[in-house]
DNA sequence: CTGATAATGGAAATCATTTTCATTAAGGAG
DNA sequence: CTCCTTAATGAAAATGATTTCCATTATCAG
């Protein structure tokens, strides 16, 4: 109902309208947060966060948009080992680029890195044929995380 | 009390003296299990094949013990997406080498590989140096992954 | 062998995610 | 613009993996 909520045809619209879903004011307002923040959100974060703006919003939307989503490929779902999901917008403009992860097993904290990806990328796509061949694997995506302390989480462990 | 179960001075048992934790019949059978197989095992998983052998055990022995032997770097604990961890012993003979998992998102199948290792570890090495430098971060371990199709579910979807 | 205490196991508690189901609202047809 | 079909929603309850509590047991140094 909020007519004039996040109206304006954004990039993903296309997308929802081929594949028949519907666009609501739930799953505007939850692609609005994504596109603007970096950060790894949990479905909790968003639904916090959602909440401000839109409070008629449920938990369970927010665990069902992030579904239909993660299918649709527009968001990647990760799991950083701190018990619930983390997400983060694939695609659209003011997406980070092609990155990956290091995380911090004392505090969890999270660093995108982008170091290297040119030489990753050319391994990854060696290793994608050579298993797509040989284990007969239709490869969509990868992921990949270094684990490890950062700088604070170094000098407590002494 | 099962005298004698496993009870030879296996090569985890320096491990455990060393670090001052008691070697106990429930994480001797964990041990052996793990030992003895190449699978990825959930804390359940465990929990039944032990059972059948020792059927003292409790479940929550099993989560601790998990817990204990990926702090000392025994064992991995990996997330396959199927909502439970998944475990798999990191070294002691019989253990694969260093390898990877290609993670079927239709049937939940994981395959261990281990082509371009050889090219990955330097890779790898090479972007520990820079994230480490660059992020002042210490880098303990990393996963790789990819998400695909195995042969079965790529037919499934037509 | 004995004592201090680390480790265990059953039951209850947590907590992220899923399911159920009655209600609402996209959006195509008219 | 109004109607109608049905996809989508949200509150509440259910689920299921993992954790916490706590009384009891068993390891192992002395
Ligand atoms: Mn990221
Ligand atoms: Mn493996
Ligand atoms: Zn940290
Ligand atoms: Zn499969």
């Amino acid at each position: 109902m909020p007519r004039g909520f996040g109206v304006g045809p954004h990039w993903w619209c296309n997308r929802f309208q081929d594949a028949g879903f519907r666009i609501t004011v739930p799953r505007q307002a939850i692609l609005d947060l994504l596109n603007r923040t970096h950060e790894h959100l949990s479905a909790e974060d968003i639904y916090l966060e959602v909440h401000k703006i839109y409070p008629a919003i449920g938990l369970t939307t927010v665990y069902r948009t992030l579904e239909l989503l993660v299918n649709m490929g527009l968001v990647f779902k990760f799991d950083f080992g701190d018990g619930r999901a983390r997400y983060e917008l694939s695609q659209g403009p003011g997406t980070l680029k092609h990155h990956h992860h290091l995380v911090c097993t004392g505090c969890g904290r999270v660093i995108d890195y982008t170091e290297f990806i040119e030489q990753e990328k050319e391994l990854v796509h060696r290793t994608e044929r050579e298993l797509s061949r040989k284990y007969n694997f239709k490869i969509d995506s990868h992921q990949i995380q270094f684990l490890g302390l950062c700088h604070n989480c170094q000098k407590e462990n002494k």
